[in-house]
DNA sequence: TTAGTGACACTTTTT
DNA sequence: GTGTCACTAA
């Protein structure tokens, strides 16, 4: 039995063939029980490239490379594939793109190109921003796809007035979408199973690749991915999924628990192990774990058993406001610092949204202590990032037409917005891609003079830059565009800081940087590779990996990524209601806050050594201070649930009569830092802790 | 007609 | 803090 794996995991490590289930409790060693099994195939005479294992996050791919290339040596050429299902979608579409009517080198759009889809086509049907929002729009469509709602079938499904101005949106958007030759993520995952439902062929050949396939995180799987994996494990059926019904997050995204519930009716001879003994965390961070879930109705009912008892008992931590809650915070993790016993490293402060990081981010700053921002895409949303990546896009796909109307006129090339308007009148009107239309955009009646002729040189130019691509390295053409923009003339005469300026300019820099790094460890590259790997989040190369896991720096991310990963010092922040549970939830009610429960849930259960929740008495929002609640969660863990039930006051549906407050008095006069609050849960004191 | 400035509202979670 | 809209100067 290899290096001391207990009996339930040595069963899910040595279970070769045929479909297994591992029921894998949070902490239970589940990343090692896969990278052993992965180990296992390949020294029973599995060629590792014969070999699929599919994981939902990058991060968690990344990691699972790194541990199976460590546990099998360096030495070796073939290597079992280990990716995302959104990258094994690109993939296996890249090579089919055609039978589906797309061109090879289709887009991906991201969440925001997404969004200006979505804006023109609301625009297109007169609909305005105060009816349906183009964010809302794009959630309503991907939990359409994510359901394989086609746009015929969406109005038949709508019940309210939203969801039909949605419907109809859909179709634009949808049409959009193909004419630009581009797909949404969840295109990608609905054109692969369309792929495979029409294709047997080409389902047979993708299914063939492999012998084994193994999926993590199986709980957070949507429908479309359910179907991919069946069409790919039906043939061999050697099937091993992993999973928790407690640690499922994405259920805004279509995941459904059932399928990891029934997955012994979908494999009937399949094997089940259940991992439930916890390895990760103290005895006193599972008690509190183990209380909080017990609220959820609709779960398998187990309990994780410590390996390890004992431990400091966690701490609540109770703010006066969000900047104080930072202070708090960081002076708590500077004086772990410095007595010596932690690294920046070891901590990580977890948060609900993208917005409370700002606070800790500037106390960070402000002590002089390394951190890593995770997943906070801000470096691509940055605009004069996706100002270049526009133009790598529309020198890969010509189509791509959210790509052509950012950069069309930027830098300002004298195309105003009478110009772009006939350009898209013309396109509309003859269903053509607006880039056929550049060709003779001089003939349109109402295009301005000396527009055409920018036009013109603009569509040349790009001609230019296109055929060098042919014969010159892609860094080498990148870096000539860029300069032949003149982008660092534009930074620096839209943008007076000279800070600013360097920011900007180091950003652009960065993305030809990037571009280097990728054609370096790439045998061929292309554009369109280097954009995939963008656009999938997939960079695992060895820049990043060193700027960010090898970095000695304190961990700042949100509950959602920082599933799969575990840290021995914990700060869980901002429980408060409308925050965790999020207000969006506290709205839905029911199914939604079981959601941020689990979500509660994964966040605590992260925490291996100490775990400090915190939250603020008053948040500001809208630059006004207002006051909070603390989380239901905070009286479920510490058992006081039944009593702040009983002080609550419940106003029927979700009315928050609180207008008459007056916005006039936003500092609160008394400080009680660690006291218990009226209605608030109790601080506890800290333990001696003892190592297990 | 286009470029530049200022006011405005918007902020769940991710591939 | 940022993208969009409306307004003004050239």
């Amino acid at each position: 039995m290899p290096h001391g794996l207990n009996p339930a995991q040595h069963a899910a490590v040595t279970t070769l063939s045929g479909p297994l289930l591992v029921l894998a409790g949070a902490g239970s060693g589940k990343t090692r029980v896969v990278t052993y099994r992965i180990a296992e195939l390949i020294k029973n005479g599995t060629p590792p490239a014969r070999i699929l294992a599919v994981t939902f996050t990058n991060k968690a791919a990344a990691e699972m490379q790194q541990r199976a290339a460590a546990l099998l040596g360096k030495g070796r050429k073939e290597k079992p594939e280990i990716s995302t299902f959104h990258s094994l979608c690109v993939r296996i579409l890249r090579r089919h793109a055609r039978v589906l009517g797309y061109p090879p080198q289709f887009s991906i759009y991201d969440r925001g190109d997404q969004e200006s889809v979505a804006r023109a086509s609301l625009r297109e049907i007169k609909v305005a921003d105060d009816q349906l929002r183009p964010g809302d729009l794009v959630n309503q469509i991907s939990r359409w796809k994510m359901q394989s709602v086609r746009p015929e079938q969406a109005a038949s499904l709508a019940h309210t007035d939203k969801e039909h101005l949605a419907a109809m949106a859909y179709r634009r958007y949808q049409k959009s979408l193909k004419q630009a030759g581009a797909v949404d993520f969840d295109d990608l995952l609905l054109c692969t199973e369309e792929l495979f439902q029409h294709f047997a062929d080409v389902r047979q050949a993708e299914a063939g690749r492999f012998a084994h396939l193994l999926v993590d995180e199986y709980q957070d799987t949507n429908g479309s991915q359910y179907r991919i994996v069946k069409a790919l494990a039906g043939g061999h059926r050697n099937l091993c999924v992993v999973g928790d019904d407690d640690q499922s997050i994405y259920g805004w995204r279509g995941a459904e628990v059932s399928h990891i519930l029934q997955f012994k009716q979908d494999w009937p001879e399949a094997k089940v192990v259940r991992l439930e003994e916890n390895y990760r965390s103290t005895e006193a961070i599972l008690t509190l774990a183990n209380r909080l879930i017990k609220y959820n109705k609709n779960r398998h009912d187990k309990v994780l058993r410590p390996a390890r008892g004992g431990g400091e008992k966690p701490r609540i931590l109770q703010c006066q406001d969000e900047e104080a809650e930072a202070k708090q915070v960081i002076e708590d993790i500077r004086s772990r610092l410095t007595d010596g016993t932690c690294e920046p490293r070891d901590f990580a402060i977890l948060f609900r949204t993208n917005e409370q990081p700002r606070a800790f981010e500037s106390e960070l700053r402000q002590a002089k202590l390394p951190y890593v921002l995770v997943g906070g895409m801000s470096f691509y949303d940055r605009k004069e990032v996706r100002d270049v990546l526009s133009y790598l896009k529309l020198l890969v796909s010509p189509s791509d037409e959210v790509a052509l109307r950012r950069i069309i006129n930027t830098p300002a090339r004298g195309i105003g917005q009478r110009a772009v308007g006939a350009l898209i009148d013309e396109a509309v009107s003859k269903s053509k891609p607006m880039w056929e239309i550049l060709a003779h955009a001089g003939q349109l009646p109402t295009m301005p003079p000396a527009a055409a002729e920018a036009i013109a040189r603009f569509r040349h130019m790009l001609e230019q830059f296109r055929q060098r691509l042919a014969v010159e390295s892609i860094v080498e053409v990148v870096s000539g565009l860029i300069s032949h923009l003149g982008f660092q003339d534009e930074i620096a005469r839209t943008y007076k800081e000279p800070l600013e300026q360097q920011a900007r300019w180091a950003a652009i820099e960065e993305v030809v940087n990037m571009l280097g790094a990728y054609q370096k460890r790439n045998k061929k590259p292309t554009l369109g590779g280097f954009l995939d790997d963008i656009a999938l989040g997939d960079r695992n190369d060895e820049d990043d990996k060193e700027n960010q896991l090898k970095r000695n720096a304190i961990a700042l991310m949100t509950l959602h990524s920082a599933k799969g990963l575990e840290f021995p010092q914990v700060y869980l922040v901002g429980l408060e209601e409308g925050l965790l549970p999020h207000r969006r939830s506290v709205e839905i009610e029911g199914a939604a806050i079981d959601e941020e429960r689990r979500l509660c849930y994964v966040g605590i259960t992260r925490a291996q050594d100490r775990l400090t929740i915190s939250l603020a008495l008053s948040r500001l929002r809208w630059g006004k201070s207002k006051p909070t609640k603390p989380s239901r969660f905070l009286f479920e863990i510490t058992g006081q649930a039944e009593t702040a039930r009983n002080q609550t006051p419940k106003p029927g549906a979700g009315a928050p009569p609180k207008r008459a407050k007056p916005p006039s008095t936003p500092h609160v006069g008394t400080r009680q830092p660690t006291r218990k609050p009226a209605a608030g849960p109790p601080t506890t004191p800290p333990r001696r802790p003892s190592r297990g």
